[in-house]
DNA sequence: CAGTGGTCTAGACCACACT
DNA sequence: GTGTGGTCTAGACCACTGC
């Protein structure tokens, strides 16, 4: 269990020196466990104070690491019991990124989405989407298509993109099979944790597809959710564009 | 400068004992002499030395105390100078909670927006308005409407209702006469610092007044924004209601 | 009880800004 | 140089969990 100590020395590089505190370093060598799959999703990592002993360093500086690790929603820490890796199996977290919430305010009320899936292919990657994913136009990639209900109301319907590579075996079938959330089937199956996201939000007007799969007139105005999901090493993963219908929910956005 | 050193002394309560560690209390203090204005937006703080001798703890307990509140942007650190109270007038926080971003995703591209104010005017709160700010149906409350255009496109139409008691002596020439974001002119003018906000986001289609003043046709689609904004006391102190052209913008929002 | 994370302290030293 | 925040350490003790 001796550790390669590969810890800056801050000498030697010449250039730009550009200090790095410790706890910074530790941390990336912890993101690099995590990456890595040395820890998996829902699983504890070593202690504390086993971490300071293996990285040589006091266990408050392990500590700093792992305080902005939990900060940014990759580790869990519970008092008494340990440190985990974040999952989107969790019970509470599910839906982390799903920010439409039932007028009444309470996501609990209508239960569980019933979820569709309409389409499921492998194709070459257009050039927008090879661009979002960090691919080469023509690439393989996989397509998928769903709608998602609550209430009995079709509400979202998405149209999901991703890199044929790390998803190779994906079927429409194991994904009907799976219950929970698609995340949660990431991580487990393909080894890809989703840890990040950015959206960009719109509102549109649908096409007769579209409005035909919602069940909406035409000129029913919608929500756009184009979303880029990204891994541990800040890698896009996932490109994803949902329309929402807004007359019975609303998207929730926090700021601080 | 003697303290009352009110720290809690986890005795006497009787009930619900609810440990308490030290810097959160430290932090209710702190965020009481940011709300009494004993610390104004922009302003430095007191050193970390000092209030660790004001309250009687050790350095690392302030700075445990400090680094929530600025983790919540109620502070800003900047090492060698100290800490300072934040605020809504610096060049690099301006418009933190717009999140309107130019397709080129560059907001500096289109210049400052141009604003015009087409109301401000004093009337009785409604039922909804009322509940919405914490007050009763009745209450005297202040109702803006602006126009902010982008590159001399009329992009955001925006009405707002501020509560009669803290913003009196507002008016429509005092906006109009300031320059800068109308946050920082609350904090200077007001003693009213928002801190943190909520938003509901919904597609919507214009009424003929918002269709007119937007100069867009009536069918299209416009992304309605709600915000409450809320001051130190986590008390609500402004109610918004946007409409932005999302054509040549869109909403960002990152997910964590 | 032992093991985990959480708090608090005191002191040494580093990086940065100003003067 | 002085004063600020930032890092790192070592040790003591507290709160929570589960055996």
């Amino acid at each position: 269990m001796a550790y390669p100590a590969e810890l800056d020395s801050s000498a030697s590089t010449g250039i730009a020196p550009a200090f790095s505190p410790l706890y910074q370093q530790i941390k990336g060598l912890m993101l690099k466990s995590l990456q890595a799959g040395e820890w998996k999703p829902g699983e504890s990592i070593p202690s504390e104070v086993e971490l300071a002993v293996r990285f040589r360093v006091s266990q408050g500086t392990v500590r700093k690491a792992i305080d902005e690790l939990a900060a940014e929603n990759l580790l869990m820490r519970r008092q008494g019991k340990g440190t985990f890796v974040a999952t989107h199996a969790e019970q509470h977290v599910r839906y982390r990124f799903l920010k439409l919430i039932p007028d009444d305010g309470d996501p609990s009320s209508e239960g569980p989405a019933q979820r569709a899936f309409i389409d499921c292919k492998r194709l070459r990657a257009a050039a927008d989407t090879a661009r979002a994913l960090g691919l080469r136009s023509g690439d393989p990639i996989l397509q998928l298509r769903r709608v998602l209900s609550f209430a009995n109301q079709p509400t979202i319907l998405e149209d999901i993109w991703l890199p044929g590579g790390p998803f190779k075996g994906l079927t429409a079938e194991r994904l009907s099979a799976y219950h929970g959330p698609m995340y949660a089937l990431f991580e487990t199956e393909f080894g890809v944790r989703m840890v990040r996201a950015q959206e960009k939000l719109r509102a549109v007007l649908p096409d007769p597809d579209q409005s035909a799969l919602l069940k909406v007139a035409q000129n029913t105005p919608l929500l756009s959710v184009e979303r880029i999901a990204f891994t541990y090493d800040d890698k896009a993963m996932e490109l994803r564009r949902g329309l929402y219908r807004t007359d019975k929910h609303y998207y929730r956005n926090e700021l601080n």
